[in-house]
Order: structure tokens, then sequence, then C-alpha cells
RNA sequence: GCUCCCAUCGUCUAGAGGCCUAGGACACUUCCCUUUCACGGAGGCGACGGCGAUUCGAAUUCGCCUGGGAGUACCA
């Protein structure tokens, strides 16, 4: 029996084991040359639920090896907006971890020392070009119709060669050598690898050309950087946009030449303009937070984008984040681009608009309503406003224009609802009747409602429509030919400010 | 130029050889509801880029073409 227990105890280490080295990371490695993207986002989007699906943890690496392009803003645009969709990551530059730093900057000393082991093995060496070489080996590669691959000119340089360059003030820069990494490691020069969403990639690594890995400044190129820090921090899934296709080929060859564990890759479509262009300012909003300026809801906003890809297995497009990570299949997002077209967003954000009780809407609206004067209402008729005027938003900056009338003491007239409207005789003499009558009407809404609906019939048995009726009294009062519920208008602004604006409207022409 | 990726309604997509006279959502449109605008409800319009091949049978497999996208930096 004893065999058992043994046999029974190593399946136990064994499936622990494997749990433990399959602890699904996966990490946005987002860099600070601008705000957060709608792109980004998407990708964010995507590893957040990947780690959820799989009880994996989600990082947060700040790249900012580029000093130029990068500025604090930059970086806090992208931790409010990521916070902002919900996006929490467990490990990254404010909550630390175990892996940190998670800003690569400040991860500078850590590249020089594998680029080291590199060159010790014999898959890095130095480069002693200078730019304007460069340039030239570029300019006649395109002179002659060629693509450009480096020239490889100083992968075989002498000790004596190299002294020399040094002694003439060059620094040199460290390049990758493809070729020998991809005969240490591969049969041919083809060089494959299982892609996540797209399947089966490969590439003729001859064609790639010796990369640089370290700057002649000391510092990392991103994509050395990127293959170290996703080894240091035990990265074992890698989703990101497919123009990274091109770079996972490389990054590959320099994990195999660390001799570290490659991780999964998935590469998903880009997102595309209406006009199939990148998607760029000149089309409107490309970062986050612009579109929450604009009013659209965190909510709505990623579950649409999660939609530009994914798709419900029942059907249902409206749902929350933990909803769709736990329907979340990596291999089974579209590995198209797609186009981001806002009318599905609107749609959607006013979808998730009806879904806030008028309290908590009246509070997300009020950002949008500072060129009002809200203390000219008492917070029950506040509410009752967006009670009356929130079915038609389908951003929250709407509102700015769906309530002006509610303030102030006069309005102004539609030009268009003047001709129309006012300046029809009919109008005029509903008016008129209107001021006779309504004097001595309760002014609660309750009886406004059937003090209006018996002055419809009144009409109506004249032969006019109610809702010429009704056009005249709303043109008076709020300017215009459409709006909230009139009974609603007329018992928020008052008797008296509702009587000043008909009197008004009715000097105006009689 | 070279390399790679992609290809179903206008848009996002379902579809992994017969269930497809291709389903859903947004948009558009018709009608209904209605004090306006809207919301909501019931309909409608609308796609497998092209050509070959495999097969009894292809949106689904293969090849070519075309179209779109991306990469091609001591940027990330």
């Amino acid at each position: 029996m004893n065999w058992l227990v043994v046999f029974l105890l190593c399946r136990k280490l064994r499936n622990l084991k494997g749990n433990i080295m399959s602890e699904v990371r996966v990490r946005i490695a987002p860099s600070p040359s601008g705000n957060l993207h709608i792109g980004t986002a998407r990708t964010a989007l995507f590893n957040y639920l990947f780690a959820k699906k799989n009880n994996g943890k989600f990082i947060l690496r700040i790249e900012d090896t580029d000093a130029e392009r990068t500025s604090q803003e930059y970086i806090d645009n992208i931790f409010d907006s990521l916070k902002a969709l919900g996006l929490n990551w467990d490990e990254g530059p404010d909550v630390g971890g175990d892996y940190g730093p998670y800003t690569q900057s400040q991860r500078f000393d850590i590249y020089p020392k594998y680029a080291q082991i590199l060159l010790d093995k014999g898959f890095a060496y130095e480069c002693f070009c200078t730019p304007e070489e460069l340039e030239q080996e570029k300019h006649e590669a395109t002179q002659n119709k060629k693509a450009y691959v480096y020239s490889k000119k100083c992968v075989n340089l002498t000790e004596d060669e190299k002294a020399k360059l040094r002694a003439e003030g060059r620094k040199p820069a460290l390049r990758f050598n493809i070729e020998k990494a991809q005969k240490a490691f591969h049969d041919s020069s083809i060089l494959k690898f299982t892609d996540m969403v797209k399947g089966e990639l490969h590439i003729d690594t001859d064609l790639l050309g010796d990369f640089v890995i370290m700057k002649s400044n000391g510092t990392p190129t991103y994509n050395f950087a990127v293959v170290i820090d996703d080894m240091l921090m035990k990265m074992t899934h890698v989703i990101r946009g497919e123009d990274h296709i091109s770079n996972t080929f490389k990054q590959i060859l320099i994990f195999e030449a660390l001799g570290a564990e490659v991780p999964q890759f998935g590469h998903l479509g880009m997102i595309l303009a209406p006009d199939r262009s990148k998607l760029s300012k000149r089309h409107g909003a490309t970062a986050v937070s612009e579109f929450l300026e604009k009013g659209y809801l965190t909510e709505a906003l990623v579950n649409f984008v999660a939609l530009l890809g994914w798709s419900p297995s029942d059907g249902e497009e409206l749902k929350t984040v933990d909803e769709i990570a736990q329907d979340f299949r990596i291999h089974e997002l579209s590995s198209s681009n797609s186009i981001f077209e806002y009318d599905k967003l609107n749609w959607m954000n006013a979808q998730y608009i009806k879904k806030y009780s008028d309290e908590e809407l009246g509070e997300k609206l009020k950002p949008y309503l500072t060129q009002y004067n809200l203390d000219e209402l008492t917070h029950e008729q506040f509410i009752r406003m967006i009670e009356v005027t929130r079915e038609p938003l389908k951003l929250l900056s709407d509102i700015t224009d769906a309530v002006p009338y509610f303030f102030g003491e006069g309005v102004t007239i539609d030009a268009d609802a003047q001709t129309k409207v006012l300046d029809t005789e009919v109008s005029q003499d509903v008016l008129k009747t209107f001021m006779e009558q309504a004097k001595d009407w309760e002014w609660t809404e309750e009886n406004l409602h059937e003090k209006l609906e018996a002055f419809r019939g009144f009409y109506k048995e004249k032969g006019i429509k109610p809702k010429v009726t009704m056009w005249a009294i709303r043109v008076a009062v709020t300017g215009r030919t459409c709006g909230a519920d009139m009974t609603a208008i007329l018992a928020i602004i008052g008797k008296e400010k509702s009587f000043n604006r008909i009197k008004a409207a009715m000097k105006a022409k009689v």
C-alpha cells in the first residue's frame, strides 16, 4: 500500500508545482508619452480579463525609457484613467510588488548585467557604427530597392580594432546577433510561434537584421528592456496589439538566448478610425480621459471597447467587467482590426445612463451644469428636473443644452419656433386663454396635469390638435418646440416665471 | 520596396463542411404609442471581396489575386 501513498503524494506535489508555475501573470506596459489611449485601454482590459478569468495577476509597468517624451502629467493620466475604468492592478509603481521597481527608468542598472551575459555568450556584439554610417547603409539599400538589413560589419571586430575605435572616442552600442541565436535554437532560419489569438505565426529571421539592444549611451532599447522586465517579472502571457508582432520574433530570440522561459503571446487587432486609418486626434477623442470629460460613463466605455474583438456567448452585449471576465476566452477573440464607431458607443452610454437613479444621475450631471445657478431650484425641483430631462441623454454632457429654460428669468425664443408657432393666430389665442384661465390655478404639478388636460380638451373641441395647443405654451415658456414634459416644466419654474414668459411672448406679437 | 497580419450586412460581430433561403447588436427606415423631442414596442432594408481547387456538398479547407492594416529606428 506504500506505493499508492507515494504515487498520490507525487501527483499532488506535481499538481501543486504545476499550479505555482502556471500562475498567470500579465501586464499592461504603457509608455507615458501621452494620455492613456483608448486602444491601450482595450489592451489593458483584455489583459485584466485574462488575469481575472485565470485567477492570475495583472501588473502595471511604466515604460518611460524615452526621457524626452515622458512626463509626470501623462503618468498621472494613465493611473487615473486605468483606475476610473476599474482596471486595478495587483502590482505596479504605486502599489509595489515582489518584482519591482515597476517603472523602467528606475531599472536602468539592471539591463547592463543581462547585456553582458549576451555578450559573453556571443549572442550580442559591440557596434561602433556612427549614425552617419548607418544612414548611408540605409540610403544604399533604398537606392538599390532592397530591404534594409544591418550589414553586420562590426560583428567580427578584433580587440585591436575595437580599442582603436574606442580611442577615437566612439562609444559602442550593443547589437543582438540574430543568426547566431536562431541557429542555436532552431533548425532553419524560420522562426515560429503559436499566437493565442492568431494561431501559428512565422518569419524568416534572415530578414530581421541585427538590432540594437543597448544604446551607446548605456540605456536599453525597447525590445531589450521589455524582455528583461517580462522575464524578471515572471510574465506568463503577453497580450498586446498586433503592431508588436514583428517585435515578438526578436523578443523570443532574446528570451531563448538568455535561457529564459518564453511567455505565451496573444496579438490583438488594432482599433481603426472610420476612415480605416489609425485612430488619431483628428478623428476626435483618443484618450480615455477625453471620453470621460465628454460625458461617457466608464461602464459604457469598457463594455464597448470589449466588444471590439470579443463577443458574448449568450448574445447579451450589455455586461459588467466581471461578467465579461467569466465569459472571456482569449482564443475566441477576433483577429482582425475593428473600427471605432461612435453610434454604438453612444447607444450603450445611453443604456448605462438609464441604469442610474435620479439622485445618482443628478450628481453625475452636476459638473455639466456649472453655467447654471442651481440655487434657483430646491433639491426636489432639481431632482424632478433630472427626472424629466434624462430620457434622451446619450452623453452626460447632453444635459447642458437640455435645461436652460429651467434657469433665469427670460428665455431666448428659437427663431424657427417664433415664426412657426408663436407668430400664428392660434398660438396667440391659446396663450391669451391660458393666461385668463390659469391665473386661478393651484400651481402644483398634479393639479396642473389635470387642468392642462382639460385645457387641451377645450381646444380639441374647436378642432385644434393637442400638439398645437401645447406647442404655444411650450415655445412661450421654454423658447423651443421640444423638451421635457410641459406640466413638469411649469411646476418646476413656478407660476410667476411661467406667466412672465408667456406675457413676454404675447407682447412680442400682439 | 521588403516582411508580416487581416478579410461575413454601413459598423461591431455569430458562424470552426451540410442546422445558413447566413443569426444578433448599433445605425438607417416604416408603423404604433404620445402635449413636443425622445423613450419604448412591432416590422423592414442590409453581407459571406474576386477567381480557381478539394468535396456529393464550402461563408467555413487550400492556392492565387485584390483590398485593408502593421512593421521595417541607438522611439516605445
